[in-house]
DNA sequence: CACGAAAATGAGAATCATTATTATTCTAGA
DNA sequence: TCTAGAATAATAATGATTCTCATTTTCGTG
């Protein structure tokens, strides 16, 4: 990740809290640092193991308050432990790739004619339920490289 | 619902669980009857209140033993809570429709050539990662009948 | 620069869904 | 009927997450 773009990400950040009268602390930028290097929703122990110092509750209530500012999205893996990564609006749209043997998680992009499909696909589904759609996305599960012997 | 399907689809899942060498007791089978009735995955807390006089340890444990004989699927919402419905080769292929403001699930299935077309994306982003693709859900944000006020 | 108010932090306690334990009850087969 | 193994129920334990509150930091203002 070029420092330059993580500068504005920072940048970013620290206007997106302003309009929500939230301070950019420095507990809250390493939280942001720590996601910005990782390539999926990471689980809070990897993030707490990774910043060494920062107390669990500290981390517990920034994930919060940059969840409810937009920041940041929560997530769930298949034990129900929470997931956290930089909202769409910064990373931009993606979907996910689940390894069914260590659980890790993977951002994928698609081209803009498959992500067209995939809305469309979406709404359809929305429709048929009486639902007006807000948000999609596709769920992969697979065998990732590192778990993987065939 | 009708009774012969439900009568048929306990009689599957008896043979599933004796192939497990797994007793299908009226414990079990009234967790299986209380999700026949619902469209979509269904939190452990409604499941247990609709089940009076069943203790909530012997309703984990019984979603536990149908979870690992694959007779029911686990989720989790958006709080990180478990959800079960019935598995796939009993309920068939579908996706699901989440409610942004309530949380309640519905199943929502497809044509053959909108699952053929999601296949191919989902299969597309395994191979983008290096996965071998096991499975892929699209999931739906959106808001339901009786949550939308426009 | 200093002061006071509001916000943020850290340490630990509390919560709550889920899981483990264990004693008791049930069931299938000899 | 008797017995061994399986299933159940009640309860305790676990563990991720949230809450509390005392302390510290930040920001605006004189």
């Amino acid at each position: 990740m070029p420092e330059r773009r993580t500068a504005e990400l920072h940048e970013a950040v620290r206007r997106r809290l302003e309009e929500h009268n939230i301070r950019y602390t420095t507990g809250r930028r390493s939280v942001v640092t720590a996601l910005v290097r990782v390539d999926g929703p990471e689980s809070t122990a990897e993030l707490h193991r990774r910043m060494r110092g920062v107390p669990l509750s500290s981390l517990y209530r920034s994930l919060t308050v940059l969840d409810e500012a937009g920041v940041v999205e929560k997530h769930h893996d298949a034990d129900g432990l929470a997931r956290y990564e930089l909202a769409e609006w910064l990373m931009g749209h993606h979907h996910h790739v689940v390894c069914v043997d260590c659980g890790t998680v993977e951002d994928v992009s698609l081209s803009d004619e498959d992500e067209e499909m995939i809305g469309r696909l979406a709404r359809k589904i929305a429709d048929r339920a009486g639902y007006r759609e807000t948000g999609h996305k596709i769920e992969v599960e697979g065998v990732c490289p590192s778990c993987r012997h065939d």
